[in-house]
DNA sequence: GAAAACTTTGCAGATTCTGCAAAGTCGCAG
DNA sequence: CTGCGACTTTGCAGAATCTGCAAAGTTTTC
């Protein structure tokens, strides 16, 4: 066991360097072996953990999340598909709850540094086949169909979106809420809250 | 004028070149020097069009959609805001059906190279921010609102589907009646369809 | 404690990508 | 049509990214 923890720790301090570089000085500017040896590790060994600088700043999607299938199956067969979504993502949520000053320092890299976000969103998205399949099988349905694969999209697409505004401030209550009141809208078939502007 | 169209032309020359080359060999085994070789110009000249070698694979997203903010603001204002939405993406759509051939081709390439998936979602995204402010000021809400960032996302992720399933067989009808299902799938709360294994 | 399994590292080298200045092309006014 | 300004292409040098491989080091297993 030795092993993965070290294993864990190195990929850890590869993360936690990439992201304080970049932080301090612009994302450009920051180089893989700057990286590697803040982490104290050789670059070749830096490639080993990640296959481009990028990939060390986006993180892991669903790190916390491992047997999403099982769970979304074992909720109750009457259970509307957003809640039993909602129930199966939440070990997902706590991990990154557990990861915030983590999280937080890299949505701020991101904010700084644009061109990063498409980046989060692609790597966000290599969940999404699992997420599909793991819909179908609860819906019955073949894993071609199409309502899985969107299904899996827009909750991807909410869950972010939540991960996003969760991080903007210090303060913004527990990451849960936020997703949940994403899933809300959602399950309201996305009609717009009423405008402040006009009001009634 | 010219200068505008050949501009136009050596990009599109790039593209096409670099999907061809992909397709035929896999996606490694195909340099950024082969690419403008093929294109008839230099090295250099691929690399200013395109970022990088992948981004001459995915293309650009929404190149047919313009103003979109002039357009989404000008729909009725007690229409639905996903058929808004819809109708103001019609351009978009009829933008990729004339690249018919350019998007199966792209598709069959992403299919074929699983890693070009996450980068396709990437581009993608890049037109989210423009459509969350167009949904904010139609909606009459603050831009930092919630509520438009999730309904970009989410609209985002429902096209992404619909082109991908759209390219995924020759003769899948238009792109628009995939697209106008996703979107009544999300304006119903994303209930499932009844599962075909347990009929009623 | 020795062998197996795995991880780190250095090194060579291909490839990607950038800055810069020279050369080429286009648009336009005289 | 000529020349000038704006823009585009190109070559070149060089930095940075990324890969394969084999040697060296570490952990696990027996």
């Amino acid at each position: 066991m030795l092993r993965e923890a070290k294993r864990r720790q190195t990929r850890l301090d590869l993360i936690t360097a990439a992201l304080r570089l970049v932080d301090e000085r612009g994302g450009d500017r920051v180089t893989v072996d700057e990286i590697a040896a803040a982490a104290g590790v050789s670059q070749r060994t830096f490639f080993n953990y990640f296959a481009t600088k990028e990939d060390a700043l986006v993180g892991d999607p669903l790190e916390g999340c491992t047997d999403l299938r099982a769970h979304l199956s074992a909720a109750p067969a009457d259970r509307p598909l957003l809640d039993a979504l909602f129930d199966a993502l939440v070990p997902a949520f706590q991990q990154i709850q557990l990861d915030r000053e983590h999280w937080l320092l890299r949505m701020r890299v991101i904010g700084n540094n644009p061109q990063l976000l498409p980046l989060l969103i692609a790597a966000a998205s290599t969940a999404e086949q699992e997420l599909a399949e793991a819909v179908a099988e609860r819906a019955g349905l073949p894993s071609n169909d199409p309502f899985p694969q969107l299904a899996a999209a827009v909750t991807n697409a909410a869950v972010r979106v939540a991960v996003i505004r969760w991080a903007a401030s210090e303060d913004s209550g527990p990451l849960a809420e936020h997703v949940r009141e994403a899933f809300g809208t959602i399950a309201a078939g996305l009609v717009p809250p009423p405008s402040v502007s006009r009001n009634a």
